[in-house]
DNA sequence: CGGGATCCGGTCCGATACTG
DNA sequence: CAGTATCGGACCGGATCCCG
């Protein structure tokens, strides 16, 4: 079965960076939050969007990302099937995260 | 609907979200430099301010951050031994986005 | 006091194959 | 098209011991 793949808890105090980390910590998490952005986008182009990705490390870090209500999912009982993600209110929160990592990257890493 | 979307090309090897994860992205990083701070700091105090840590990746995490220039490190030639640990400017750069890590965990997780 | 070196189990993650 | 299932290597990170 799926390993939940449970973050490292570092929550024993209420440290608000651990707790954030412990979510958004990983590798991939803040590449895809940065990638929907504001919009609404099929599963198909989101991989697309996201170069080196693996099929498996996408859904399930989607698939947690939509567990913590950041990311919302929808599916079309269709044929063939079409699943569009967004971002939540809270995610949408997280963008400003992004901005200063990407800021930071461009000032002093490149 | 007709929102206006920023078209985001992440395909760029130069990504500067995924370079600067690559150096903050892991477990202990950003909150190593959220504990030194505006601080100088030594080794043993440092090692008490993040409970939970061990001596190994503690050491680890500081010689990366060293490396890549935003941690500096002083040791003194003394019995016992003393180090001190202290941002460089680019590390201080760094603390605006573990702002933002708090503000988010703090509105959204705790 | 401030580390280094080594062992070792668990987890991460890519590759591949399969499904409705 | 949008996933699931499984295998196996790489790597992370904790525990332990050692040293100037």
């Amino acid at each position: 079965m799926n390993y939940s793949q449970k973050k490292i808890d570092i929550s024993d105090e209420k440290c608000p960076v651990k707790a954030s980390l412990s979510i958004l910590g990983g590798k991939w998490p803040l590449i895809i939050l940065y990638q929907i952005n504001n919009r609404i986008i099929r599963y198909g182009e989101l991989k697309r969007s996201i170069p080196g990705i693996s099929e498996k490390m996408l859904i399930q870090t989607l698939n947690q990302l939509v567990e913590h209500k950041l990311v919302h999912k929808k599916a079309y009982p269709e044929i063939p099937p079409r699943v569009e993600y967004s971002l939540t209110n809270i995610g949408y929160n997280s963008l400003p995260i992004i901005d200063k990592l990407e800021e930071f990257g461009r000032a002093h890493l490149l």
